[in-house]
DNA sequence: GATGCCGTGTAGCGGTCGCTACAGAATCGC
DNA sequence: GCGATTCTGTAGCGACCGCTACACGGCATC
């Protein structure tokens, strides 16, 4: 492990907490580099281009959302629609994930202007889908997929109520999504 | 009616138009200006800065889903939940209006970080909330605005899917809320 | 001790940004 | 016709952008 790889580590981490923290704001390589103590031109240094930076910061911030969902529900569970969506729309709105959350959105929003946003956004909604398609319990498979798609587009309009409205909505939003939908 | 404000509608009607074709992607002053066919200089002599150009513009091209939202569901309509959410998740999915619900996400993101998106954005969502919540039929009032917000961020979610996934998808996801949601 | 890569700071390139100073053109009331 | 007001083009300010050229110290190899 060269110092190079060590710094680009440190690096990394630091700025994935930065970006949870600010969001897409503060992104400039300066601004960056300020997070991540160190200059620009080292940033420059450890990694090709700014578009890589970013995308191993956010890489980094996402997992943290992928580990909690494992957590919550690990392989092998099989969920009816309801009861996978409001354990979801509940773990997803709470107080620690929320900025990650909030981050997706900005990613998204950002995806449909520009690299390296769009590459990076369609990869992560791809590996959500693949990890929630085998947990619900639907015999169809064009239902399954129809319906994994509804239940994230649920739990990501959550993270846009919370933007515009405040925690508060989008927690009285959540706690209604088990009582709305079929059992 | 000045020659001024003559030009201002002008503006406002061509920049609308240019917003929902790209996005926030090319809002620089000169490249508003262009899409305006003005001159940079004669936008800030139209309006006072570039937050009241955008917040201008916007506001227009948010008034065709509003448009469009109240000839579906009219004044005085009434309807369960799962009516009015596959009744809406079916419109803002359709062709024509993917680029309003894209620019609203963008609006919401933006948001997060800045002025003017962020009053613009909580107006907007607070403008549909209240026009949607008469027309839920739920006895309960804590129950009825929770739902609201429940639908708003289906809606709204689905958008995400949109840019995403591709309107494919976003369709797919919407199509089954009608099953997906307790009659 | 010469050679050469690794790591780092300085300084700055060419560009875009929002915005403005200034002067000239057009149009108005009189 | 004339002064005043309204409109518009030119040109540029200072700040920031992503990125890079270049020089320099340290370390390893031979």
């Amino acid at each position: 492990m060269t110092i190079r790889d060590q710094q680009r580590e440190k690096v990394v981490a630091l700025l994935a907490a930065h970006l949870l923290e600010t969001g897409l704001t503060r992104i400039s390589l300066r601004q960056l580099a300020e997070a991540a103590q160190v200059s620009d031109r080292m940033l420059l240094y450890y990694f090709p281009d700014k578009a890589s930076v970013l995308a191993s910061a956010l890489e980094r911030a996402a997992g943290q959302l992928a580990t909690r969902l494992e957590e919550l529900v690990p392989e092998g569970t099989c969920l009816k629609p309801a009861v996978l969506m409001s354990r979801l729309a509940a773990l997803t709105t709470q107080e620690d994930l929320r900025p990650v959350m909030r981050m997706w959105v900005e990613v998204v929003a950002a995806a449909r202007r520009e690299e390296p946003f769009k590459t990076i956004a369609a990869g992560i909604l791809e590996g959500f889908r693949q990890w929630l398609m085998p947990r619900l319990d639907l015999p169809d498979d064009e239902r399954r997929d129809a319906t994994t798609l509804a239940i994230l587009a649920f739990v990501d309009g959550l993270a846009l109520i919370d933007i515009c409205a405040g925690g508060d909505a989008a927690t009285r939003a959540a706690d209604v999504a088990g009582l709305l939908f079929c059992k």
